[in-house]
DNA sequence: TTATACTCCGTTGTTAGGTACGGTATTTGG
DNA sequence: CCAAATACCGTACCTAACAACGGAGTATAA
C-alpha cells in the first residue's frame, strides 16, 4: 500500500563542518538528514537512543541532535542485523563487539560466532528461495507442462 | 533462554502407507511428526490452516490430521519465506504462484518478481553482514592494533 | 485396563518494535 | 520579521504472529 522506498534525494544535508584542530573536517547530520539518507524514522532514531542502541549523540545548545558518519555506519549495521531478525538486545551486544573486538566479553564473542553461523544458514535458505522464485518466474513462464523441479528443491538440507 | 534447536530425531514417524492403486505408496504424517521433523509447533500448524496458508488436509475419522510430503514441502517454503520477513499474506500469494505458475494472476506474478528483487538485496546485505562478523571474529582476534577496515565496509551500496 | 501420550478446538494473552499524537520550541528561507 | 519546516519530549496505542491454556476426546503400549 505504501511506497516502499523513499530515500528522497531532494534537499542537501545540513552539513556542519567542524574543524577539529588540524584534523579532517567532520560532517554532522541532523535527525532529518539521517531520515532522508537511511530511510529510518526520526521516532525510531530517538527510540534507539532511548534503549541505548545508539549513543547519546552530541546536541546543539537548544537540544538538536547531531549525528556523525560513525553513527550512520552504526545505524546501517543495525539495519543489516535486523534483516537477520536479531533482536535489538542481540544487536546491542554485536555492537559492543564491533566497537571493541579486542576487549569484548567472552559471551559476546560467542554470541557473535553463533550469529555468524545463523547468517550462513540464512544465506543458504535465501539462496534456495531465490532459485525457487527464479524458477517460478523464468523456467515456468509460458511452458505448458508443469514444473516438477520445484517439488524437489528442498530435499537437501532437511532441518 | 530456551534450547533453540530441538528437531529431536527420536521416535519414528507414524508412517501410514496408502496404496494408491498401482501408484507409489504415500507417506502420511500426524501433526506431531511434522513438529518433530520441521520444528514448528502444532498450534502454529493449526493456525496456518485456519488462515488458509495450509490447505485443510485429510483427517482420520476421529479428526486427526494427516500431512503428506507436499504439505511438508509447502511448510518448508513458508519457513524460508519467513526468513525474508514476508508477511503471511504475501507468502500466501507466493504459494498461489508456486501451485500454478502458469495461471497465476498478474499481480501475483508481479509480487513474485518484486519479492525476488527483495531476496537479492537481502542476500547482499547478509553477505556484507557475514563479512563484518567474520572480520570481527578472525581478523581482529588477538591483534593489538584496532580494526580500521570495519568502518569502511558499508561505503558501497548506500541505501 | 490403566495410564500415558497425542490430538482436537476455541479463546485469550503476549511481545517486540515500533508508530502516532499533541503540544511546544527553534531554525531558516524569503 | 514572519511563516513554514523541523525538532524536541512524553505518553499512548498498535499489530502480526503466534503461545498458552483448558477441557475433552482418542490412540496405544504395557
Amino acid at each position: 500500500m505504501y511506497n516502499q522506498i523513499a530515500p528522497d534525494q531532494r534537499g542537501r544535508d545540513n552539513v556542519a563542518k567542524k574543524n577539529m584542530g588540524y584534523a579532517i573536517a567532520m560532517k554532522e547530520y541532523r535527525i532529518g538528514d539521517v531520515v532522508n539518507r537511511l530511510g529510518i524514522s526520526a521516532d525510531t532514531l530517538r527510540y534507539y537512543e532511548k534503549i541505548d542502541l545508539l549513543p547519546r549523540v552530541a546536541r546543539s545548545d537548544s537540544g538538536v541532535r547531531f549525528y556523525q558518519d560513525k553513527d550512520l555506519s552504526r545505524i546501517k549495521f543495525i539495519k543489516r542485523a535486523q534483516k537477520m531478525d536479531f533482536t535489538l538486545a542481540e544487536i546491542g551486544d554485536l555492537l559492543k563487539m564491533r566497537e571493541d573486538p579486542q576487549h569484548a566479553r567472552d559471551d559476546v564473542r560467542q554470541l557473535t560466532s553463533s550469529k555468524l553461523a545463523d547468517v550462513e544458514s540464512h544465506l543458504q535458505d535465501l539462496t534456495t528461495l531465490r532459485i525457487e522464485l527464479q524458477l517460478l518466474l523464468n523456467l515456468c513462464r509460458g511452458s505448458e507442462d508443469g514444473c516438477p523441479i520445484i517439488e524437489n528443491i528442498d530435499q537437501k538440507g532437511e532441518t
